[in-house]
DNA sequence: ATTTTAAAATGATTTTTGTCATGTTTTATT
DNA sequence: AATAAAACATGACAAAAATCATTTTAAAAT
């Protein structure tokens, strides 16, 4: 069931601050505002489906949203894991594509929903947002560059401690012996991460365990041994 | 050694009139056609390096460049090959960053390089190429999700029936009893395509030609039965 | 034309990873 | 609280792919 509920107007969101729409004139904030879309939503849901068009972009002020490709084995493989301030569906809108992704929220979510048309006037009037845009999508390639050479010459130890490691990296918070990765994920979904079968990542991650680098709390990793993960990732910069 | 010529000005510029250039006003196209490098390269040469930063684009007349990621292990993991009428180092331009891949020449070639402020400027002035580049970007970005679901989700011998179905896309010739892939590729660098080992490239090639999909000629491969190589790479749309 | 070097091919073997089956634990639902 | 359904775990095995060693062939270089 689809919540709407009363919003912050987007002048006054503090998840907009630190996000790409952080330094929009006034005229244009009013008319995300007043073109936007709040909704709540509950673990589980499903934000868009690949394959269908995109009819504006989403913004998220809470939560995470897990972005995955449906392969023709049936399995998922996560792009990325986004999170409040973080825009989605921006590419392939303005790719002039279908979703190549589906969403999906991981943790409950609180997301804007901005019309094409308003997206669009702000990014065809505001040319220092279009350029933050074009960076962000940049850097994004990059990053895209980076899996793939990891999926294609690392080993899937290599790239569930190099996974890990990024995971605190987000969402670490402290948890007394280490890093507790606070955000809960199923064997499936790492397994979806790193690109490999969920029965692989029960394994590694046992044996993380038994060679001390991780500890499990309830459905949450506590990262002990980042200096033992990175060495095991085969860390080469990125 | 590098041989610079003289240069065809941008405005009569065959290549780019297939390019995200081609719709540029005169002044912009005058003010590239000043500041551009035309330089012709001999296979094996190397555009950029990985690390380096950039300090412009380069616009391919004619040849083929691969980009490619070099690996802890010391293996290429080829990004994509570059053809005329194609940009490169704009994504590492534009993301602020060092280049996040090699580019070397396979297919000799003629390459203009534009420097960065004179990118730049049309960029900042011609919203019409900014919104056309936006796009390129964000199609690519739908290209290398793709290829990352490929790389952990499907097998060899699925992702190489895929590679050379590419291929003849994009370098076929009529080839007699089939489609000739009019591009030189050492068994190193299609398994640097596809993201494995080269004796594993080499085995699979074989049985390929025993099962009459492809066929060699030269250096070159012809593709036999594409219904075959779509049938084995387990084509999902992409 | 001959030597050197690089590329391609092949076999043997090991390692890695996936799959299937089954059992246990945890979480959600009635 | 009882039941059902996920999620997690583990063993056994099969398949896929990498590695290493060696040979053959082709391309460059002298």
């Amino acid at each position: 069931m689809i919540v709407r509920e009363k919003s912050t107007p987007c002048e006054m969101c503090l998840s907009r601050k630190f996000s790409m729409f952080s330094n929009l004139s006034e005229p244009h904030l009013c008319n995300l505002s007043d073109n936007k879309n709040f909704i709540s939503h509950k673990k589980g849901q499903i934000l868009f489906y690949e394959g269908t068009k995109p009819l504006g972009v989403f913004c998220i002020n809470d939560g995470v949203v897990k972005v995955f490709k449906t392969a023709s084995n049936g399995k998922e493989q996560i792009i990325r894991l986004a999170n409040k301030g973080e825009f989605l569906g921006y590419s392939s809108l303005l790719g002039e594509e279908v979703y190549s992704s589906t969403g999906t929220i991981v943790e409950d979510a609180k997301i804007c929903f901005v019309p094409k048309e308003t997206f669009l006037k702000v990014l065809v009037e505001d040319n220092s947002f279009h350029r933050r845009l074009t960076k962000a999508l940049c850097q994004d390639l990059g990053i895209m560059e980076h899996k793939l050479t990891d999926a294609t010459q690392k080993s899937i130890r290599e790239r569930l401690a190099f996974t890990l490691l990024k995971l605190s990296e987000t969402y670490g918070v402290d948890g007394g012996a280490g890093e507790k990765i606070d955000v809960v994920l199923t064997r499936e979904e790492i397994a979806g991460l790193v690109g490999t079968a969920t029965e692989t990542i029960i394994r590694l991650l046992s044996e993380f365990k038994k060679d001390e680098l991780i500890n499990f709390e309830g459905k949450k990793i506590i990262v002990l041994n980042k200096k033992g993960l990175a060495r095991l990732s085969d860390f080469y910069g990125g």
